[in-house]
DNA sequence: TTTCTAGATTAGAAACATTCTAAAATATTG
DNA sequence: CAATATTTTAGAATGTTTCTAATCTAGAAA
């Protein structure tokens, strides 16, 4: 990515501090990184390859210390779909995702796309904190 | 558990012949522990546990394989939905889940208490293998 | 500016779940 | 029983994530 403009890098240095953290060069650089482009679903190890690949130093620890706040503040949704690693997306809003059951990739499915009409009543003591529907998909064959 | 009866081992037994596996010790009490029972959600950790307990002597790694095997055979049904572990669920039949975002639990509910009515078509080349359906659930604050 | 300190970052170790390896054990067939 | 194809196994290896405790830094105070 081109060197980011003073302002975006101010309101990322904003939001980072209306969510409580201390805008680091680290934080600033991952931000820039997961919200600059469109709706994202990265892995750690994807995210901290980008950041060496544009030459700022960051350790996988504080990648994944960052993307755990990043989710607490509500920056971040963390997805357990595919077993193994967790993938992070960007995408804040009402959405459901395909799942390639063979590449493990992932892809957004507009919420108003997916309609679920009947759902049970919640265990008694619990609340509904949200549904998922991951719609798994396979290469057709034939 | 109690000594399982012949007959029910009779039966494993037949079911793992007619599935191509050899019906080992191992096998046949890895079948006996996951079926005897109504169904169960459990990881390879939880199963090697239990038959350790048992005093069936089985390596993790066969338990592993075993589960896989199973899988492949349609016994099983693995589930990736909390992160870090998998599932394997002894319910084939249409169904969905409660997911416990607190401890990682998981409950049934029965498929005809979903009912997602609107999907959208599959991206070009690809069909859908199945739609999973996690509702997740939390304490209830206040 | 300098100083102070709570908070942030880090390398590397540790903790995990899972898979792999290749040797030994076992089930089946003839 | 002998031959052979499968299966099991301990332990090593892999991959992801978390932990540790030492070092560094942002922001506040002087």
């Amino acid at each position: 990515m081109a060197t980011p403009s003073e302002k975006i890098i101010r309101d990322v240095t904003a939001r980072l501090r209306a969510a409580g953290m201390r805008p680091t060069r680290q934080r600033i650089a991952l931000a820039l990184a997961l919200f600059a482009k469109g709706d994202r679903h990265i892995t750690a190890e994807q995210l901290h390859a980008e950041a060496q690949a544009q030459h700022v130093g960051i350790s996988l620890a504080t990648v994944y210390n960052t993307l755990h706040q990043f989710t607490r503040a509500g920056l971040l949704r963390e997805l357990a779909i595919g077993s193994g690693r967790s993938y992070f997306d960007t995408n804040l809003s009402h959405h459901h995702h395909f799942f390639y059951e063979g590449s493990g990739q992932l892809v957004d499915v507009a919420g108003d796309l997916v309609k679920v009409s009947t759902v049970p009543a919640p265990p008694k003591g619990t609340r509904v904190a949200g549904i998922d529907v991951v719609i798994r998909i396979t290469e057709r064959n034939r």
